[in-house]
DNA sequence: GTACAGCCTTGACGCGAATCAAGGACCAGC
DNA sequence: GCTGGTCCTTGATTCGCGTCAAGGCTGTAC
């Protein structure tokens, strides 16, 4: 038996791979749902060209931290990363989930340092794309600037959906509007909307939701007596659409 | 008498202006802190010719409301604005209040529409950014590129700031912030830091930090009680910057 | 001046989620 | 197998903020 991946287990930064684990943008099966939305075929070869693809993040491993300086964003190629905060008492605030085709670490550019931390939920895969390169080919490609620009934009307008979530809505509400987040998240990825394993720990959605542990299993366990859920410890099963999106009562 | 400004009082969308109130980037006094930043006189005067100038908002009047189509963004140059959504139950979220300086309108990029709706506090002035000839002249001018990104960054991370507030801080606490928020800016553009006068109610403060207008009343009281801040109606008076940053006691 | 509307403040009370506490389930390592 | 650690669940209690209610203040129109 050999061992392939040297270096393994490390905890800093991304090392560069050998290989390039044969995927490019243009095999991608993301590319409709990712950064090069968008591109002609030509167009994606130049993006593919300054892309670096390394070796896949273990669970719990970071893709950087808060304070790092900011050379790239990532797509995320496979598995699952959140990006959190530390706040000065130690406590984590959760600031998104991130799945296969979403980019992460656009809060890096505006102060040329990350304003969080990305870490890995579970074994992931990421396209690191370095910003410079990023820039210089936006400005040669419209289609590419745009939707860059579209992406920032609709973090900013997630974020704000979360902001309203938080401030407006129920523990119950807030917990069914996430799964319901993941649900069509999956969709769009060709995956069952109805049947999923959470990436995260209850402690995590605590986190990005503002409630306790013990308040998001409340929740679940209510969700399971309603028969809208079926909660296996991670498994999920939407049993009642429905009545989760009722639950979820989401404005506008 | 003369009357000058015809067409007064609508309240639907900016008309055009037939004269340009005397004011360009170039001689802007906020062009240090807006979007001319890190761009050469000869960029401004390029950035300048796309800008349109228009007569100013009555207070309550609204810049665009949700839904309608995206067409640009708005740099503030007088007076103060809201960005706030509403919820089907008709509750508003503030997602944001715009001074002088300040970009809004970057939400609406994603779906070329806008996400949320933006209203005049007071009597306020914009410049109206067309996006696509900013998307035009961002390709020509790469600090002008990377300064867009930086403003939509900065929004994303100032998002992610709220999101903790909301999630992990108690009424003191987010009162205190904003309070420190608003300071900070008023430094930036030269203004008292320890001395100002509110731009929205008690109501609005409410609906961005997420509490009822009892809660945020009750939080002025107590602070002032406790030689904090001098409250006079919308009248702030910082008494004890130091006392005010330990009672936000923001994280990181 | 008076009247009215909108905004702000203060008090009494109740509810929903946090906290505190205990125990069970699952997994990795030995 | 057993052990220890992490994660999850459930119950009892507490507390912060929302809700309800009443009244005061400010500004504007007349």
């Amino acid at each position: 038996m050999t061992i392939h991946l040297a270096d393994a287990g490390g905890s800093g930064t991304l090392a560069p791979c050998p290989h390039d684990y044969q995927v490019n943008c243009g095999n991608c099966r993301l590319n409709g749902i990712c950064l090069p939305l968008a591109l002609e075929s030509g167009d994606i070869q130049q993006l593919d060209d300054i892309i670096q693809r390394s070796k896949p993040l273990q669970k719990s491993q970071h893709l950087y931290r808060e304070g790092d300086g900011f050379q790239s964003v990532y797509a995320v190629r496979s598995g699952t990363l959140k990006a959190y905060k530390t706040t000065d008492d130690g406590r984590e605030q959760v600031t998104g989930f991130y799945f296969p085709g979403e980019i992460v670490g656009m809060d890096g550019i505006s102060n040329n340092s990350h304003a969080s931390s990305a870490k890995a939920l579970e074994t992931a895969a990421v396209c690191e794309i370095p910003f410079t390169s990023l820039e210089k080919l936006s400005s040669l490609m419209p289609n590419l600037q745009r939707h860059f620009f579209q992406l920032m934009s609709r973090e900013i307008t997630e974020d704000q959906q979360l902001i309203t979530l938080l401030s407006k809505n129920s523990a119950d509400e807030r917990v069914a509007a996430l799964m319901l987040s993941i649900s069509t998240r999956n969709a769009r990825r060709k995956l069952s909307s109805t049947q999923f394993r959470l990436p995260m720990s209850r402690v995590d959605i605590g986190n990005y939701l503002g409630l306790t542990v013990e308040t998001v299993s409340r929740v679940f366990s209510r969700m399971q007596k309603m028969d809208i859920l079926r909660v296996d410890n991670k498994e999920i099963q939407i049993l009642d659409v429905h009545g989760l999106q009722s639950m979820a009562n989401l404005g506008s």
